[in-house]
DNA sequence: AGCCAGGCTTGGT
DNA sequence: ACCAAGCATGGC
């Protein structure tokens, strides 16, 4: 199994990239090709953001996004003025090369049709705690259900974000998406009660005490960036709530591994139906295939097959 | 091992 | 139209 550490480079607070003498600015264009939007943001990977026509908008940290795809690039307006806009680009992953990614896959049919008719898909890179809390609250949820338990939650423990005049919507009333997602302390702060009325049932449990363990200093949400895969993922799921499936979607999502391979039904239908016609693998199987099959980009491969899947095949 | 725990979507009838 | 199955995890 390939057990490739985060690339630093690509979550890169560059240092040749000086902000001494840039001004302050509510939009900015990200250059960027070969990159598909709305793939990206509603593949599964993050479950807060609401198009509205071309354009997306949503939370990254604690500024309030709005994204639309345009030539050459993607266009980012802020509801508060921003000086170095490098959250942005690590959130999105703009800097990654995505020839490089799509080279290094596999070069077999299945791969071929996916990368035909997902080309631009890109994994994001999250905040670790969101991702943690968003994938716990995932467990045997459908992504529509997912998104909705993420809001209830958000609007009821987040902090409310400041929005332009233009993100009001005029007949939701406009505080859609207009709220941080909880830190663990806002978690720790609630009662199971509350958190059982967004609608997560036996998660509620599993994310109070995630939330209490990172509170309490006794879990280092830092610590997976510098330990190796199996580490990382090991550390992932010694948290209640988080078996292998999820474990692996945050290295993937948040810390960056880019060769973790979560296998959900849609990406263990895709394995068998293009790779093992009618045999039965079992899971253990799956797993070995995917861990030896896909490469150094086996994250990435596995959100194609996945996207190409849920799109594509049905 | 097999069942259960929210609730919403999907698929079969 | 209805009703069962699926979903990913941990606990019993």
């Amino acid at each position: 199994m390939a057990v490739t550490a985060p690339n630093p480079s690509s979550s890169s607070f560059s240092s040749s990239r000086s902000c001494s003498s840039s001004k302050e600015s509510t939009t900015i264009v990200l250059p960027v090709r070969d990159y598909d939007l709305a793939a990206t943001l509603d593949s599964g990977q993050a479950f807060r953001w609401r198009p509205a026509g071309h354009t997306w908008s949503g939370v990254v940290g604690r500024r309030w996004v709005r994204l639309t795809q345009v030539a050459g690039g993607i266009h980012a307006e802020t509801a508060e003025p921003v000086a170095d806009w490098q959250w942005l680009r690590d959130y999105l992953q703009t800097e990654v090369d995505l020839d490089v990614v799509l080279k290094l896959f596999p070069d077999d049919e299945p791969m071929r049709s996916a990368i035909a008719a997902c080309r631009g898909l890109r994994v994001l890179r999250q905040d670790p705690w969101e991702c943690l809390a968003s994938f716990i609250l995932s467990s045997n949820k459908q992504i529509v259900q997912i998104r909705q338990i993420i809001a209830l939650l958000c609007e009821r423990f987040g902090e409310p974000l400041n929005l332009p005049p233009t993100a009001i919507h005029p007949t939701t009333g406009g505080n859609t998406g207009s709220f941080c997602f909880p830190t663990p302390q806002c978690i720790v702060a609630a009662t199971e009660a509350g958190l059982r009325a967004c609608k997560m049932g036996f998660r509620a449990p599993h994310l109070l005490a995630a939330a209490r363990r990172i509170a309490d200093g006794q879990w280092d949400l830092e610590r997976p960036r510098y330990l190796p895969l199996a580490e990382a993922r090991a550390e992932l799921m010694y948290l209640a709530g988080v078996g292998g499936k999820i474990a692996d979607c945050v290295l993937l999502f948040a810390y960056g591994f880019d060769s973790a391979f979560p296998v959900d039904v849609w990406v263990e239908r895709a394995l068998r139906r293009l790779y093992f016609q009618r045999r039965r693998p079992t899971a253990k199987h799956l797993r070995s295939f995917a861990a030896t099959h896909f490469g150094p980009h086996a994250g990435y491969a596995q959100q194609y097959l996945f996207h190409y899947m849920r799109t594509k095949l049905k």
